[in-house]
DNA sequence: AGCTATTCCCCGTTTACATCA
DNA sequence: ACTGATGTAAACGGGGAATAG
């Protein structure tokens, strides 16, 4: 229904309510305020939500309200401001997070596409290992001196390409990415996280706080602009 | 300091009424 | 024209917090 339209169902003009409590409750004369008391009470509302006493009992006298029903129209109205507020955060927190879920959506696919790569290098990279060892084992045991045996016995080498690309698996992190070790550790999390679908999983969502994405104020930039 | 009465507010609910199918 | 369902504004009641006497 149209406000105008609301409105206009109510022109008698509320002219004060003299009853008292019981009778107001029992009684049928439960009417709608006017249009020009619900404008001048909006007026008021917007510059003050709360009403000090000595006003309250002036805005009822010159509206023909009694006090106490100015004091339950601004209670009533907050609660209504109120209401259209959490609405109004909930639809915001509904876009922020569906702004982040495609962000990740596409992080997943380039990282997917950067492990299907670092796939095909690795097996380029065993295809020319087995070419040298063909061409020449003298030379194999010098690219390999670097290697290592760990603490549990396991054999460790270090393979390194032409250009550069080293093989070892925190090091491509190092190299690729330039990811530091423990400076970028939460962002390396995240990405092992993704790469499991962990993200995705409601499961993982206990220390996502919903107030940090609405305090926005306490950091210099939106907390969006992280993945761009 | 502890108690009581009063006032204000919030929250959930009820009541009265208008609208619509 | 009547009626039941639904939505909304006005009003209520309970309970907590603050304040004064």
């Amino acid at each position: 229904m149209e406000e105008g339209e609301f409105f206009s169902c109510f022109s008698e003009i509320n002219t004060g309510m003299t009853m008292n409590k019981k009778k107001m409750r029992k009684g049928k004369n439960h009417k709608r305020f006017s249009e020009e008391q619900i404008k001048s009470l909006e007026v008021i509302f917007e510059s003050e939500t709360r009403l000090e006493p000595r006003k309250k009992v002036q805005l009822a006298r010159e509206l023909g309200l009694q006090p106490r029903q100015v004091a339950i129209w601004f209670q009533n109205k907050r609660a209504r401001w109120k209401s259209k507020q959490l609405e109004k955060e909930y639809n915001l927190l509904r876009a922020n997070y569906n702004n982040l879920a495609s962000q990740l959506e596409i992080m997943k696919k380039e990282k997917q596409a950067l492990v299907s790569e670092l796939q095909r290098l690795n097996e380029e990279m065993q295809k020319t290992k087995e070419e040298r060892n063909d061409d020449c084992c003298g030379e194999q045991r010098v690219a390999l001196s670097s290697s290592t045996w760990s603490d549990n016995g396991k054999y460790e080498p270090e393979v390194k390409l032409n250009q550069g690309i080293v093989l070892c698996d925190d090091d491509i992190k190092t190299e690729h990415f330039g990811f530091e070790e423990g400076s970028n550790h939460e962002l390396m999390n995240m990405l092992e996280q993704a790469g499991d679908s962990g993200l995705t999983s409601s499961d993982n969502w206990g220390s996502f706080s919903s107030d940090s994405l609405l305090d926005q104020s306490s950091s210099n930039y939106p907390w969006w602009d992280f993945w761009s």
